[in-house]
DNA sequence: ACATATAGTGTCTAAAAGACACTATATGGT
DNA sequence: ACCATATAGTGTCTTTTAGACACTATATGT
């Protein structure tokens, strides 16, 4: 038999295959917060509840997995989000009451005003504050899934600052810092931190200025290279 | 209509779902060379080439998409690899033949002693340097999946000491340096490295040493915890 | 003018890696 | 027995970068 036969006598239906979904954990940091995106299960299984924007791949539509996780987010936030990693594939028998479930996980960061209006706009979707997540019985696994991306979101903020995508597209230097440190969960000395931001030079000075209560702040915008650079030193836990 | 009766009628065969199979790259250092482990496929597509242990999830024996990595590996190599991680889930519309493929990836370190009888034994499995892939066509993706295996471990090795498991169960010194420097493909200096393994006891002395020429070493066995253990600076590339 | 609030800097200390010369302990040849 | 050589392992100085923390800068409100 050869290769061509093989493919054309192929029928894919023939295996029992797991049932495959993505699944994004949406960041963003707004009001002193980590807001992650939630969505309301319009349908079964676990309809109702509300879990992470995700679906199906359409095989018609996406050429690869992050095709899909884009189209998803897209369908929620009316933005592609400027930072997207993949997180990880959990897969096994009991995730999914309809049997064995694969699902590939990523993390994405954005600002939350740029789609803050329509978000507001799709009735099934909003911002749930990180720390708030315990009041809600979220669908799946997707508690478990969100603990992970903000573990590994955590971990970046120690040597990068992939945390920066988070924030609106200009920022002060403190609402860098702030973001980290709700992360990392402890104080960060702010001379440290900008230090190496400054050495690594990784944001543009817009040259504007935000000014609240006290000395102004300079806005800054991150280097679109600034996501994949990475510190040689650790921020101390 | 309620979730139960949802679940009675739902048919999972009822949606095109693409192909999911994983992946192993399995890692071995061995005569001062990083080895790969890879597999004669005996089937089609692709039959003929060498490629990456793996395959599909068997819904009766798998809890997990471990157990069916381990499964997998056991059969090469007849043991189950004392690391494992996740390396990367791949998934577009052009990687197979036969259409939408989504593969999820681990990395494996093992001892190359620990399975040499067997994998001698099994006649479609072999040991390949990785400076000698190019020489051979492999099936899929699966050089590029072992190049992102192969790229993470190099990074582990500036952080971590997870490349001994690569190791037989007792070395030296000198040969876990070895095998750093093989992935980071620039000398290290050896009190650096020391010192460092030293402060975070990561190792147990066996009280043995090995003298081939020159001063015996003392052999060591990685503590079962070191795996985990990730120091605060990176070694410089 | 001055209190206060936040932004941003100067500078010393501490921790850990880099560099490299040194000592230690084996083997094998004469 | 002694010495060359090969590899293992140490001492110690330098360099880099984060932590600590007091200081200066620039705005607002009274």
């Amino acid at each position: 038999m050869t290769e061509q036969e093989y493919l054309q006598t192929y029928n894919a239906k023939a295996f029992d295959s797991p049932l495959l979904s993505i699944d994004a954990v949406l960041f963003s940091y707004h009001d002193k917060q980590l807001k992650v995106l939630l969505v309301k299960r319009s349908n079964h299984p676990e309809k109702g509840k509300w879990g992470l924007p995700g679906g199906f791949v359409d095989q018609t539509k996406d050429r690869n997995l992050e095709d899909t996780v884009v189209r998803k987010l897209r369908e929620k936030t009316g933005v592609t989000p400027p930072y997207l990693e993949q997180l990880e594939t959990i897969g096994n028998s009991h995730r999914d009451r309809r049997g064995w479930s694969v699902t590939v996980c990523y993390t994405a960061l954005m600002s939350y005003q740029k789609c803050q209006v329509y978000v507001d706009a799709v009735s099934d979707a909003q911002w749930v504050e990180t720390n708030k997540l315990t009041e809600l019985e979220l669908a799946f696994d997707h508690a478990h899934i969100i603990e992970i991306g903000r573990e590994r979101l955590k971990q970046k903020a120690l040597y990068t600052i992939v945390p920066a995508f988070s924030l609106s597209e200009t920022f002060t230097f403190s609402e860098l810092q702030h973001v980290h440190e709700t992360l990392i969960g402890k104080p960060i000395q702010k001379k440290s931190f900008r230090r190496r931001i400054e050495q690594a030079d990784l944001l543009i000075d817009t040259g504007e200025k935000r000014s609240e209560t006290g000395r102004p702040a300079i806005l800054y915008r991150v280097k679109p290279s600034a996501g994949n650079h990475t510190f040689l030193r650790n921020l101390e836990l």
